[in-house]
RNA sequence: GCCCUCGUGGUGAAACUGGUAGACACGCUAUCUUGAGGGGGUAGUGCCGCAAGGCGUCGCGGUUCGAAUCCGCGCGAGGGCACCA
């Protein structure tokens, strides 16, 4: 805390308190969100779960890294609404509050507390008036209301499902957070449950969140992300006949289907019972039970030694007219295609390994060039070749076989086109307590009825035992007087829905509350949000690549659909943060390797850990945290102090500035720019920190060029930059400033360096004027002495000449 | 297995559409200020070599007058998907 160093007369923890309550009393982060005639520029940034311990380093990076872009975009001119709030819901909070005895009631509001106290002190541009608590039931009011439009568009349903059931968390888990068979939060093995629950058609969806994609101004990576999880697969559905009616299965391989040998059927297959003979049926039977036992999340994960049983029936292969045997296997999933596949053991590795563990003929109906049709398989051969064994198609390229055997299926009859998602629907049902109640109240007369929109909120009622049971109901149904409740329609007495919704719903419509949040009887206000929405830039963590961010898209759809938004993608450009590590392994309070920012605050003060987080490198990079370094941007502030005192003095004349100083000004200011532009702060910096090394170079420093390094530093070490700013004698913010523009004429100096090569080798340099052309350039590279020694006596072939940059003698 | 991204000094990193590799910063060395342990100034700092010079962006090839940058094949790291037919 205490600055021992001969004081330049900057002390940043008074510059930064004077500031705070500056920018609190002058409303400075507060923009006139309905003001018109400017430029609206919607600064996101992924709000957080407020835990006990704060906000850590990794944090600190990625919200400076929004809060210096939206700083940056307001000095460009914008007007810039920079929100943040808190995504309180959920298990993270529940199960936190379980381990501590605390009610997350009482739990919640005091991390806020902590976490506002941080974002203050870091020094964003949030504006407070616009804050979002997705626990306040004037926020979760509206997630029930976002709840109903779906439930009455036909976007809502119920079903059972077979569900990844934690049991140590006591409760239903969503595909995305299964990792490798075990639960993401706590590593317990994933179980499987039959429960009903809630689900959103997202897959109505799929090839729309797929394709528009591509439009989107976001970053590779994540978009990748999202392709992979949506997971598009072209193919067809061919019918086999069987006596239990026709097999249709899912394939992405037609061209194979000469080599179709086999089918293989998912145990839970409607027709495994017509099928199996009576003599069969002990096996069957013992084979479905095995497999019923072991649970999905093990089925897809385990290890992939093949089993199954033949069922002793047949089914026809279309494309041969043969029979061929009706297996089943658990590698076969019922819940994606048909639950049936044709088995081409020749072309396919699983169906390989299947049919030589059980001794299934292996027809080769491929062959790469040159290759027999009767040359024998030693493995599936998956790569493109032309067909073989195939009766009509023999000869025809994979590739033209697969369009060519559909028509051709199709035409008999037998099969079509067909396009497969692998996404599922979302499954937003939680059997929790920490979350907003699902409004749906049941009636033994009308079934379920939707609570009336005049009724939201579903209040979520202070229960002192919150924690869940194995019973796979949600606490709420403990709570009497709140489960009873009279049915809307028509008035008998009524049981509520007991679960919760999604974590994920409350964080897929939250930026379309920020702006519109004093108004209290809508969700979000059609002007306001015309006039703020689609988000101009977000910026987060990709580890929500996938599933925050699609969700968002997709309820941003369904609310277009549905009339209520004029847009259907919510974010206009998502730049993904990279991550800050410790030691190489992702900070958590389980590893002891969190870094809490606030003492590194207290010791430099937030101007110089923001400029040093920003420095790090460019902000999609993230890294592994460590303090040396701290000290280089300290340094530059200071003697940016002392700069600004020697400018801020009143002078008898200008001092005489250079054109090489004007040039590296402009230059500075151009790559200042660009690095801003890129979200690569450390290069803005950088460049900064070179005019100012000019700077006292030429010792010259004329107020012009030392206010706009203020400008330019503005967003990333803000309370300085008002300080200086105002000791320059300014008495509006800084960013009341504009961004200073660069000369592009005034960035080239009037000589430039000239590199002669010699046979592509830097041998020698030559100043020359910026206009000489390239006889002049050539002439003057020839004759330099040290060039001449290395052309040897000899004259060039050939002669490059890049204007501006180089000379190549090639000898 | 498939799909992305990436690999540069002791360290964090720069390098525009192929055109001076290592800007900027940390650290380090020397030196000057100086009475003292994260203070300032100056100079130096990719590697080898006294030097001339040579070698250098994970490795090997290739394209090119010229490659960190483009292409191919490896190796390594990180991430996404994964018995998905």
């Amino acid at each position: 805390m205490t600055d021992e160093r001969p004081s330049t007369g900057y002390h940043p923890e008074q510059v930064e308190s004077k500031w705070r309550e500056r920018w609190q009393q002058r409303g400075t982060n507060a923009p006139d969100l309905d003001r018109p005639a400017t430029e609206p520029f919607y600064n996101l940034m992924m709000f957080p779960y407020p835990s006990a311990e704060g906000l850590h380093v990794g944090n600190m990076f990625a919200f400076t890294g929004g809060d210096v872009y939206g700083r940056y975009q307001r000095l460009r001119g914008k007007t810039v609404f920079e929100p943040m709030g808190y995504d309180a819901f959920g298990i993270h909070s529940e199960n936190f509050a379980i381990k501590q005895g605390i009610h997350p009631g009482e739990l919640i509001p005091r991390n806020i507390a902590n976490f506002r106290r941080q974002f203050e002190r870091i020094g964003g541009m949030f504006d407070w008036r616009h804050t979002v608590d997705t626990t306040d039931p004037a926020y979760y009011k509206w997630t029930q209301w976002l709840f109903l439009q779906l439930y009455k568009a036909g976007k809502a349903y119920k079903k059972q499902a077979s569900v990844n059931w934690c049991p140590t968390d006591k409760t239903v888990l969503a595909n995305e957070q299964v990792e490798g068979g075990v639960c993401e939060r706590c590593g317990t093995p994933v179980e499987q449950r039959v429960l009903e629950q809630w689900f959103f058609r997202i897959t109505e969806y799929a090839g729309r969140l797929l394709d528009s994609l591509d439009g989107l101004d976001w970053s590779d990576s994540t978009r990748n992300a999202q392709r992979n999880w949506i997971g598009r697969s072209e193919g067809a559905e061919v019918d086999f006949a069987s006596p239990a009616g026709i097999l249709r299965v899912y394939t992405t391989r037609p061209d194979t289907i000469f080599g179709a040998t086999f089918m293989v059927l998912a145990p839970e297959h409607p027709f495994i019972d017509a099928l199996t003979p009576p003599a069969q049926r002990t096996l069957v039977d013992a084979y479905r039970a095995e497999a019923s036992k072991t649970d999905l999340v093990a089925r897809r994960t385990g290890e992939k030694s093949k089993s199954g049983v033949f069922t002793g029936g047949f089914a026809t292969n279309p494309a041969t007219g043969k029979p061929i045997p009706v297996w089943i296997a658990d590698y076969v999933l019922m819940e994606y295609g048909t639950g049936a596949i044709m088995a081409v053991p020749g072309h396919d590795d699983r169906d390989f390994a299947f049919a030589t563990k059980f001794g299934l003929p292996i027809v080769r109906v491929i062959a790469a060039p040159g290759e027999e049709a009767s040359a024998p398989l030693t493995e599936a051969h998956h790569g493109p070749g032309v067909l073989v064994n195939s009766g009509p198609f023999n000869g025809v390229g994979t590739d033209e076989a697969r369009a060519k055997v559909t028509a051709w299926l199709a035409g008999k009859g037998a099969g079509e086109g067909k396009t497969l998602f692998r996404l599922h629907d979302w499954c937003i049902s939680r059997q929790r307590y920490w979350g907003p109640p699902i409004p749906i109240i049941y009636c033994d007369a009308c079934g379920p009825q939707p609570v009336p929109e005049k009724d939201l909120p579903v209040l979520l009622p202070v229960i002192e035992d919150f924690r869940p049971d194995d019973s796979g109901v949600s606490p709420l149904a403990r709570h009497k007087e709140w489960y009873h409740a009279p049915c809307p329609k028509c008035g008998k007495p009524g049981r509520r829905e007991t679960d919760v919704s999604d974590t994920f719903l409350d964080s897929a419509w939250y930026f379309l509350r920020y702006p519109s949040t004093e108004f209290t009887d809508r969700p979000f206000d059609r002007e306001r949000t015309r006039r703020w929405l689609p988000v101009a830039t977000y910026i987060g963590g990709n580890e929500h690549a996938v599933l925050h961010l699609l969700y968002s898209r997709f309820i941003t759809m369904v609310l277009k659909e549905l009339g209520h938004l004029d847009f259907e993608e919510p974010f206009t450009r998502f730049r993904a943060h990279g991550m800050i590590v410790k030691d190489g392994a992702k900070m958590s309070k389980s590893r002891g390797n969190v870094i809490i920012p606030d003492d590194y605050i207290d010791k430099w003060g937030a101007d110089t850990f923001r400029m040093y987080l920003m420095f790090l490198g460019p902000l999609g990079d993230g890294g592994d945290f460590r303090d040396e370094g701290v000290s280089g941007p300290r340094r530059f502030l200071e003697r940016m102090w002392l700069l600004v005192a020697e400018g801020g003095a009143p002078r008898p004349t200008e001092p005489v500035i250079t054109p090489a100083l004007i040039s590296k000004w402009h230059r500075a200011k151009q790559r200042a720019t660009e690095g801003m532009d890129a979200l690569r702060y450390n290069t803005a910096i950088a460049a900064l920190m070179e005019l100012l090394n000019a700077v006292k170079d030429e010792g010259a420093h004329p107020r012009a060029l030392v206010e706009e390094m203020i400008v330019m530093l503005a967003p990333f070490a803000p309370h300085f930059a008002e300080e200086c700013w105002e000791r320059l004698g300014h008495s509006t913010t800084v960013f009341d400033a504009r961004w200073p523009a660069f000369d592009p004429a005034l960035v080239v100096e009037s000589t430039v360096e000239i590199v002669v090569q010699v046979n592509g080798k830097v041998r020698s340099k030559i100043t020359i004027a910026r206009e000489a052309d390239e006889a002049t350039v050539l002439a003057a590279a020839l004759a330099d002495a040290g060039t001449l020694k290395f052309l040897d006596g000899q004259t060039p072939k050939k002669k490059i000449y890049v204007p501006g940059r180089l000379v190549n003698l090639v000898v």
